[in-house]
DNA sequence: ACTGTATATACTTTATATAGTATATATTTT
DNA sequence: AAAATATATACTATATAAAGTATATACAGT
């Protein structure tokens, strides 16, 4: 892959948050959605977009997508997602605020039976 | 600046490779349109776009316009350059043919009586 | 003043990406 | 089999960026 399609792909905002929010474990495409609050469409967009790119891969778990990145994760993702989390800015800010909400949300979801898939109730904590 | 920005400026890889160039020292217009073999309005183009983010200044020295990075340079840009100097993809071979393009060019025209601004010729190694 | 060299800008065309709306598919539940 | 939920796709509209051509500016040397 091309450094400079990766560049491209993080130079959405929004892209870069779920890269951010894939990097701690995979989750499914409605509790990115309730994350990161953007309309149905858009995520699902973006996911394949990114999955096309060979980023991601999804797997169906009754009607849940569960997405993760692809192992071993592209350094240039890494990288960045660590430069960061470490830096003092408003985006780095949010990328630490979207995996508090995501370790919320997967404690409340867990507590309801079938509201979550296994694969993503497994993953409570965060980096 | 925001991350986003600065992503997508290097998403183009002739801006990475400016960048890349200006990391090492200052250079003039010309010379970076030599290295790269760029026609001249797309380079100028491009370094005024990197002007206006914030990435690069200028100053004239006779007809020479002479570019170097902001002080400090930003931490992602660095952080970037140095990832992809190590790593080893198609992108990072040629940042490193430019660098080299860049030596021999330097030290050729500082033969050359007033073929070179001052603050260029003073700058020949590179890392 | 005139010519040449280096660089920048304006304007137009073309390509690329994003957003929105509506609709389709896959699966589970009833 | 009908309804509900989760997700994806097609299509259209709109915005953004890139490329190309021509022209302008700024300075140096004659």
């Amino acid at each position: 892959m091309e450094a400079s399609e990766i560049y491209k792909c993080i130079a959405d905002p929004q892209r870069l948050r779920i890269l951010n929010l894939l990097k701690v474990g995979p989750l499914c495409v409605c509790h990115m959605q309730e994350i990161l609050e953007v309309p149905q469409v858009k995520m699902s967009k973006q996911l394949s977009s990114m999955k096309q790119l060979g980023l991601l891969k999804a797997h169906r778990e009754g009607t849940w997508m569960i997405y993760k990145l692809v192992d071993p994760v592209e350094g240039l993702i890494t990288a960045n997602l660590c430069y960061l989390r470490e830096a003092a800015c408003a985006e780095c800010n949010q990328l630490q605020r979207d995996l508090t909400k995501r370790e919320k949300l997967i404690l409340k979801v867990t507590k309801i039976e079938n509201d979550c898939p296994q694969e993503v109730c497994q993953q409570i904590t965060c980096c």
